[in-house]
DNA sequence: TTGTAGGCGTTATCAC
DNA sequence: GTGATAACGCCTACAA
């Protein structure tokens, strides 16, 4: 590759000393007009633009941010994604993205990569692997050299940091409460074999939610299905064997997977069936019947993550200022469509 | 942010020189495996990792790449971006993304940021608002810098430079035939509104495969929609005043969205009209019916970006061999589902 | 008004 | 075996 012009390159050119030539890029007016006019348009000319790898090393910042996520491919993620990357533009921060595609290793590893020194913060959501093992040392280690951090909807309680969640519990019992309350009587929860902290609030909600309503809690209307699924066979036998008319799914590929199937055996929706799936995305949208879904708002979840974690980048300038910790919780909105009885 | 431990510290609490410490990490026979020892083990106990953006500065090179994409929403560029992130990944490159989110200043904008320094090279697809004005002077200067560049699926002949694409003309003419073969004769259209390199490639593909099969082209089987359209009407109007007893659609959203419209007016597919699209992401497959599909293997397509565009890098140091060019082509693969018949 | 020197963290070369 | 020095490109306090 060319190499590009340098202010070195401008000094000598121009015959005189680097910091002149800085100091004239910069409009200090230490400099003479003269100097300044003729450094300007020599760097105009050759189109010079600082280093920024040389900025970050004498200023100990990047303008970058690291964003680990599980997984690019669900639509939920990939929203928080562009919420993060338009907020961080905005900002004039880059995003180093990394997918940790549910592995432990691989989120230990591009985790220590960008910690040293190619970014000046993280936001991340955990992988399946790591909420298994529950084993968060690698988090530990980079909020103890006091890389802020920033944890959105798979998160922990492990790691004091910031973090933006979703209301899930509320979220759930809600839906559930609307199933309810149009008169539906045995509802199921689909959700996910491997345990994830959001999966678990979910699932609490509805159990509260049958529980306030005087519903019994059958455990043969829990389906729990592996993360990424191709087989149907499960959830055949499960509409086969249960009488079930009303569904809640903790992502919207479960629900519109699982609707297929209930139609495949002969039931109605929303007349004999009803769905509610999270995550309102392109999906819930074409779905035939269109999915009731609750929205998670991951732009406007990743915008805050981005916002929470620039502010403490830029805080920590104050060494002084009292370290605080938030988080801050994005409200689901349930957007009714044909799955369910208006 | 605290800072970090370095080469250093490290010497002084060791009362050695820096370069000293330097060459004992690295293993060098000058050390005695004394002091050898000694360092390794004090910068074990204090974690030391060599700081990246130093090591950047010195060798010229930092191990990023510039990823471009002009949205993150579709599946299509999402799978893309993931076949980089794998191979860059595996490569030990991290992976800076960038959404131009179709404007042509956000490119414009974003390809200069990361120019100085931050990145090694660029893979792109053109934002929609590049390929209308085709204006791509910002390409040209970052190629004539020397700076490497790779560009997929929305190309442009005005440059110079690696490119991964599909065989639209031949996926789209093969897709078409199909439906001739399947005894269709009123085969219609559906593309976007604005002009994109690949969409017109897959027209083609369609009128060739009209005319070898002495079909008449008819324009007003053709429709054009908004590339985000949130309104039906139009493609209502279309199905209701055309017999059309074919679709091919330039992506999955577009067919998806018609099914539903065509569904709605009474039709019955695939026995009265099959369909059709580009892009084989979840939605074909949960779409009811299911969509036939063109598969473009986004994965594969990202991966191969990742790999020409870091040999190129890599290539690089001998700057004496000759510079080459090369496209490469994936090939579609039609995915037969629900939507057509068999 | 301009230039010199030192430093950000690292490595490579050369001297001791 | 070890260390001093220069360099990557930039900035800034201080000297001239």
């Amino acid at each position: 590759m060319k190499r590009k012009i340098t202010l070195k390159d401008i000094a000598r050119e121009l015959d005189v000393s680097i910091s002149t030539v800085s100091k004239a890029l910069k409009n200090s007016r230490e400099i003479s007009k003269d100097t300044k006019d003729k450094v300007k348009a020599f760097a105009k000319l050759y189109s010079y633009k600082p280093n920024i790898i040389a900025l970050s090393l004498k200023q100990r910042r990047t303008k970058n941010i690291g964003v680990i996520i599980p997984d690019i491919v669900h639509h939920f993620f990939t929203t928080v994604f562009r919420g993060i990357e338009l907020y961080a533009d905005a900002k004039g921060y880059n995003v180093i993205a990394c997918v940790s595609d549910e592995s432990f290793d691989k989120e230990v590893i591009n985790m220590e990569l960008l910690a040293n020194g190619s970014i000046d913060g993280f936001i991340m959501a955990l992988s399946a692997e790591t909420q298994l093992k529950n084993d968060v040392n690698h988090l530990k280690e980079i909020t103890n050299q006091g890389m802020p951090l920033v944890l959105f909807d798979r998160i922990t309680d492990e790691i004091i940091c910031d973090k933006v969640i979703l209301n899930d519990f509320e979220a759930s019992y809600g839906a559930v409460k609307k199933l309810i309350d149009n008169g539906r009587k045995r509802i199921a929860l689909i959700t996910t074999e491997s345990y994830f902290n959001v999966s678990e609030k979910r699932a609490q909600g509805y159990y509260k939610a049958l529980k306030d309503h005087d519903l019994e809690l059958d455990e043969d209307l829990i389906l729990r299905l592996p993360y990424q699924f191709e087989n149907e066979t499960k959830s055949e036998t499960f509409f086969k064997s249960n009488k079930i008319d009303a569904v809640l799914c903790v992502n919207e590929i479960f629900a519109v997977r699982a609707m297929k199937t209930a139609q495949k055996n002969g039931l109605k929706i929303p007349e004999d069936i009803s769905f509610i799936g999270f995550t309102d995305g392109i999906l819930s949208k074409l779905a035939t019947p269109t999915l009731t879904s609750l929205a998670q708002h991951g732009e406007k979840m990743g915008k805050m993550a981005a916002k929470m974690l620039i502010e403490k980048i830029e805080r920590d300038d104050d060494a002084a200022v009292e370290e605080t910790f938030r988080t801050e919780i994005i409200e689901a909105t349930l957007i009714e469509r044909e799955s369910t009885i208006n």
